[in-house]
DNA sequence: CGATGAATTGACATGACTCAACAACTGTGG
DNA sequence: CCACAGTTGTTGAGTCATGTCAATTCATCG
């Protein structure tokens, strides 16, 4: 079922260092000085995941965030009856566990849906450098403000409409920024949790999606995808 | 259609005396001193909107934060198609327009269900004090937090399963905690465009609940409601 | 190769939508 | 106070999309 990853296991045994980092500007301390640096004494780590690994659970305390450099994850939370529900994707240079910073407690379970590579903040550090270094703390609303907007989109977009409609646009979402037009595809059940649809709907409609060569195969898992055409049936 | 409320009118005449605010200590400012209130030139408004009035439009630029001391308020956002979906309900001692401390637009449109009383705060103030004040830094985010928690409830449980689940879910979190088991009814229209159902469905299952003394009109617009017999639904 | 879990497909039932008529209520002007 | 129009809510009949249940194929992995 849930496997759960281990920080030895995960840790690729290198101190990340940040002020080399590829994602240096869109990441989390971006607005930190070297001075900064100096005062963060626990080391920041770098994480690898593997698909179906899991990050955190929800409920359980901590004191890390995390950032995404790359990969995919998926924030679930359980319904009383126990059906999962996806409330958010999480991807390349996003901010995972931000919650607790106010909580001291994860909100949701963090599940890998691909490989991914992370990095480990200590969390205390955020919370005392963002009340001295103004960068960070607009870049943490900015965040927070981001994580709001997207899940007021997850809404309109993801749980409205005809499931043709959500489908069409959960793929559009997933397309890789990088690789335009290639789109990672996700397990029949997830696409189902993310969109509320059963499984069945959802393998349904993904393989009309194909019959119609919206979406072609590439390689396992990963699709070409026809953008204007998935973007006509959003708007149908 | 969309009544524009104006400041003047809006404004009841008399500066808002925050020290004094009987929400003093669920509210944005909790945290300030005296001497942060003296950095505030700008005088923190006290407006009263009436059903229907429009606060703000999505897209409108401004310069200010809303508290709600009493009311309701929905945050709506429309579809490439027109249609209109709300995707957030902000009552009582809530923050509407925290998005304007990082975007300067709103990022919703915010419309008045009941007769509301909020405050008007001044952004640029809240942005300055946030960064030397940590319990205002704090209490932001805080509410940044809380704002995408209810998000992904929203999702849970709001539009997952079939409609009569929805139904009982929003009327029980509709209801008032000042006055228990009183619930304020929304239009079927707004009832659809929460829950993401044809008004006709929405309808329907307020009728059926009717039938079924589930909720009982108590004066125009207000229900006593069966809270065990609501819950019992959400599980079923 | 056989075993396991995922994906696909079909047949059928059902819940929600559509379209349409009508009832109830609100506010207006006479 | 009534008559009217306009809006909102209710209800019904028929259709369509999605859920349910079940069988089958496909992929992966020991």
């Amino acid at each position: 079922m849930t496997k759960r990853v281990t920080i030895k296991k995960a840790w690729d045994g290198s101190n990340t260092d940040c002020l080399n980092c590829s994602l240096r500007s869109s990441v989390l301390f971006n607005g930190l000085t070297e001075k900064d640096f100096e005062l963060i004494h626990e080391p920041v780590e770098q994480l690898t995941l593997d698909p179906g690994d899991v990050l955190y659970k929800m409920g359980e305390s901590g004191h890390h965030l995390f950032t995404i450099r790359d990969g995919l994850v998926k924030l679930v939370q359980y319904l009383p009856d126990g059906a999962e529900r996806i409330v958010r994707l999480v991807k390349s240079t996003d901010v995972l566990g931000l919650e607790m910073m106010v909580n001291q407690r994860y909100e949701h379970e963090a599940v890998a849906l691909r490989h991914t590579q992370l990095c480990r903040y200590p969390m205390a550090a955020v919370t005392r450098l963002s009340q001295h270094n103004p960068v960070l703390h607009k870049d943490l609303m900015s965040r927070w403000q981001k994580a709001l907007s997207e899940s007021a989109d997850w809404l309109t977009k993801l749980s409205t409409g005809p499931a043709k409609k959500r489908v069409a646009n959960l793929l559009l979402l997933l397309i890789d920024h990088e690789n335009p037009a290639a789109c990672f595809m996700l397990s029949r059940q997830d696409i189902g949790s993310i969109l509320s649809i059963t499984t069945e709907t959802a393998s349904r409609t993904v393989s009309e999606f194909k019959r119609l060569q919206l979406i072609t195969e590439i390689e396992r898992n990963y699709f070409d995808i026809d953008v204007a055409g998935l973007q006509a049936i959003t708007a149908a």
